[in-house]
DNA sequence: GGACGACTGTCAAACACTTGACATAATGCA
DNA sequence: TGCATTATGTCAAGTGTTTGACAGTCGTCC
């Protein structure tokens, strides 16, 4: 299967399963930083905030992986939300040189009124497509995760990356 | 409905549409940015450039509307693109203020090498799914993005935004 | 017990992007 | 013709993130 060489590129480029999904997570990403702009929060916050909530004692090093981003990022957005009184930074209890985070009293009651913000919009959704349609949409987006990650096993490699000015590696 | 609120928030968190698609999402770009990487370009560039190749004479204003980014991002893009010879800068033949947007014979060359490459991940996952399903699965994410857009009409307030450090909104 | 390796967390620098403001140019209307 | 409106493009500053490098800590293997 060789189609899409030698053809003329943007013939279907527009219509291509990565593009429907970048397109529609896109939509989804943008209405909610709109909704949780009103609350203060960004969708980074409320990213953090449930992982830690479903995970608590979590460690920075495993949060950034959880989130696609560097421990340096997690650590900037620690740091804001610890100022804010709604995270908190307790020593491990074995290793000393790792830090627990733990939700506040008021990070959990921000995290309660994002939560509600986020499942409106879900609401949203899945009145549009009805419950059967929601949930094999979930089932085949499953199945793209996961052979996606067949090919590329969540690992270091898979870290955020960028490219330097010259176009080498960064 | 009303079931969100008063219930333990992370309940049913990490089992929402909106998380899978976020999932999904955020490994076929990082698959993307890996492959892409090897020839020396990002995501970005990719989807700059195959947006001029559709629709040739695109202007900067234009384009960033459709890539959902500023117009600053994509002049620093295009800058880097025509320093590497493969995007150029015409003038507009009746406005003089705009600047048309052409690819190169090196940035058609560059796309064709890139769009393999991309078309190979999407095979990947047409493959896994089936044709029946990968169908669907573009009908359903159309769905989605119409629901949002519906609530959330993409104009001016669809920019990308981002919040001050002390929560109040840009 | 001691050395090696792996992991966590932090600092400084570079990079990318948004924001805000401004100059320029074309269109619509009085 | 004159003027307001709209839109493009660019400059300067602020913010956020990645990169690279480093020190501290734990577990393991010799």
């Amino acid at each position: 299967m060789t189609l899409h060489d030698e053809g003329p590129v943007g013939a279907d480029a527009l219509d291509r399963v990565t593009w429907a999904l970048r397109r529609a997570e896109l939509a989804v990403t943008a209405l909610k930083e709109q909704r949780l702009r009103s609350l203060g929060m960004a969708a980074a916050h409320y990213s953090l905030l449930i992982a830690v909530h479903v995970d608590p004692g979590l460690a920075g090093a495993e949060l950034a992986r959880r989130l696609n981003v560097t421990p340096q990022a997690v650590a900037s957005l620690v740091a804001r939300l610890e100022g804010r009184g709604q995270l908190e930074r307790r020593p491990h209890p074995r290793h000393r040189h790792v830090q627990e985070l733990h939700l506040t009293d008021a990070g959990r009651d921000a995290l309660r009124k994002a939560d509600s913000v986020i499942a409106e919009i879900e609401q949203q959704i899945t009145e549009k497509l009805g419950a059967k349609d929601t949930g094999q949409l979930k089932a085949l987006l499953g199945q793209v995760t996961d052979a996606i990650q067949q090919v590329q096993p969540a690992g270091p490699l898979s870290r955020p990356v960028t490219l330097r000015k010259d176009g080498t590696p960064g």
